[in-house]
DNA sequence: AATGTCTGCCCC
DNA sequence: ATTCTGC
DNA sequence: GCAGAATGGGCAGACATT
């Protein structure tokens, strides 16, 4: 039995239309209960915007500027009208939809489109690849948009993005998976914490109730989603929450690495879940060695060290590890190191359920900690001073600040909770010049979604940017900043600004955004034509008592950074 | 062969 | 990654 | 407090273009 794509489209349309988790609910749970069980993986992964499980790495290779043009082939439109749609609207699918509907009124389509043939079609691009194959993709793609109906080109467009924004992700389908087949939400979030496959727990939990998802376990080189942690503000605050004591880590600053052993067999897995085994053959043998169980699952950070500081590099050195090619070289060039500090698995049994203290007790045990891996530094304490000191001492080692974990809590996985907390130091700000602006894409449509910033060189009286800034806006500030902004708004830069970034919209330097970051960055000037770029901005407010000419400068950004870089110790 | 554009449930 | 917002 | 949806810098790789 097949199911039209149109049914799966007109539930997508409710889900956008509706906040309500309620009602969503309803939704998805009518859909559900309606799917035959051949059907189950296809509706579920497109419910979530996926044609796989998120720890298959496939991807399409198609984003937006490729679609726009299988949009434009598909609906018969000029890429520039597109483009102007697109400006106007931004959603490329309510963009597809509007155009498609214009051809639709002169031709008759027959055949309907069914679910089954736009998972095939989309999963199946990934593999087309080689000499020719953008237009090929673009090819297919139109091809699947043309004999859709203009409601699932909306969702057909989105689906190939791989961005629904029907607000529905994990704990909408964790719910409905719930009510549909009378299981508990719980039973549903523990399933798949342990599988990472809602086609998986769906499925079982369909075909066999609680009952069901209990035969779902771990399995070692099956990847974990990772526990992720929430930011606490002070060393108060983590107190507080964490009940007056807890385990305190260096937070190091590199890639998140989940690492199975199975007999011999390693595995590395990115916090997305990605196989990265293939990009550290250099660690592969020293966990073996250092790991006493036979299989395994653990969790911890890999960071790239300076064998002459002692101290570690920064983060973007340790992002050319991941590489396909040279990596031998890159290996010389840039040694990285584990540091563990948890274990999910070992053995035979499973630890996700145990509390944090006794996890740390088994990973001590398992692990002898060599050159190459080791056990993240940790101290338990509920001691104010204790902490600050072990703070300063993170901070002074290079390190970004520190974890907090508590002592009795499980494995979340996928979760960020307030039972691991971070600290790092508080945030810096820059007053920054405004001096370009980019329309914002979904809920952001229609006002400018990002402003670029930029720093005076006094030596030049120039502008230069450093940063665009996309976040810390509240809904009225993006509404009051746009209306501001369309007033003084040229359609080139200003001649006293340096830009290499295309903008929608160009200013003259005159407002400035005090701007929040959490580092100052080495940037390609290909990019941000200062040479400096920052990590995490975000807007704090407008200074409308400051005038361009009071705008950081360039100079004092620069000893800014030498500061940074002098207190993590990497520089003399 | 060199350069440019785009993409990534990328990493953070 | 950070941030805001509705539930 | 959770979930979801906006948005950042910067890296390598895949193709397209010159």
């Amino acid at each position: 039995m097949t199911v039209k794509y149109t049914i799966l489209a007109e539930a997508f349309e409710k889900l956008e239309k509706t906040a309500s988790y309620l009602q969503k609910n309803e939704v998805i749970v009518d859909l559900l209960k309606k799917t035959p069980g051949e059907e189950m993986e296809r509706v579920v992964l497109l419910l979530l915007g996926r044609t796989n499980p998120a720890y298959v790495s496939k991807e399409t290779g198609v984003g937006l500027q490729q679609l726009k043009k299988a949009v434009a082939k598909a609906s018969g439109y000029s890429s520039s009208e597109v483009d102007k749609l697109m400006r106007q609207i931004g959603d490329l699918g309510e963009v597809a939809k509007q155009l498609l509907t214009k051809k639709k009124q002169v031709t008759l389509f027959t055949e309907r489109l069914t679910v089954k043939k736009v998972f095939e079609n989309v999963r199946a691009l990934p593999d087309i690849s080689g000499e020719g194959s953008v237009d090929k993709k673009i090819a297919a793609i139109a091809e699947l948009l043309a004999s859709s109906a203009p409601l699932e080109a909306k969702y057909v467009t989105r689906t190939v993005l791989g961005d629904l924004r029907i607000g529905v992700a994990e704990g909408r389908l964790r719910d409905a998976i719930a009510t549909a087949f009378k299981v508990s939400p719980d039973a549903v979030e523990h399933a798949y914490m342990l599988t990472t496959d809602h086609a998986m727990v769906a499925k079982f939990a369909a075909s066999g109730g609680e009952k069901g998802l209990e035969k779902l376990g771990l399995s070692v080189g099956h990847p974990v989603n990772p526990m992720l942690a929430q930011r606490a503000e002070s060393i108060d605050e983590v107190l507080e929450r964490m009940g007056g004591k807890a385990a305190f880590e260096l937070k190091l600053d590199g890639i998140r690495i989940q690492a199975h052993k199975d007999g011999d067999k390693i595995t590395m897995f990115t916090r997305r879940m990605e196989d990265y085994t293939n990009m550290f053959p250099d660690l592969i043998d020293p966990i073996r060695r250092a790991l006493k169980s036979k299989r395994a699952i653990l969790d911890g950070e890999l960071v790239a060290i300076d064998k002459k500081t002692g101290k570690p590099m920064p983060f973007q050195e340790v992002l050319k590890r991941r590489r396909k090619y040279e990596i031998k070289k890159t290996i010389e060039q840039i040694p990285v190191e584990i540091h563990f500090f948890d274990v999910l698995l070992s053995d035979g049994e499973t630890l996700l359920d145990e509390p944090y203290t006794k996890r740390r007790g088994v990973l001590e045990k398992i692990l002898k900690p060599t050159d190459k891996i080791m056990i993240v530094e940790q101290e338990i304490t509920g001691d104010k001073e204790e902490i600050q000191k072990f703070m300063s001492k993170s901070l002074a080692m290079g390190h970004e600040g520190l974890l907090a974990k508590d002592l009795n809590a499980n494995y979340r996985a996928g979760r960020r909770e307030f039972v691991w907390l971070k600290l790092k130091p508080v945030l810096e700000t820059l007053d920054l010049v405004v001096v370009g602006g980019l329309y914002g894409k979904g809920k952001r449509a229609g006002f400018f979604g990002s402003y670029l910033l930029a720093a005076l060189d006094e030596g030049t009286g120039r502008f230069k940017t450093i940063s665009k800034c996309g976040s810390g806006y509240t809904d009225e500030d993006l509404k009051e900043l746009t209306k501001m902004f369309k007033k003084i708004q040229l359609n080139k830069p200003h001649p006293e600004v340096d830009i290499e970034i295309d903008c929608d919209a160009y200013f003259e330097p005159r407002v400035i955004f005090e701007t929040a970051f959490e580092e100052i960055q080495v940037s390609p000037a290909e990019k941000h034509t200062s040479g400096l770029g920052l990590r995490f901005p975000r807007f704090i407010r407008v200074r409308e008592d400051r005038r361009p000419q009071e705008a950081a400068t360039i100079k004092e950004i620069m000893r800014l950074f030498e500061a940074q870089e002098r207190k993590k110790g990497k520089r003399a």
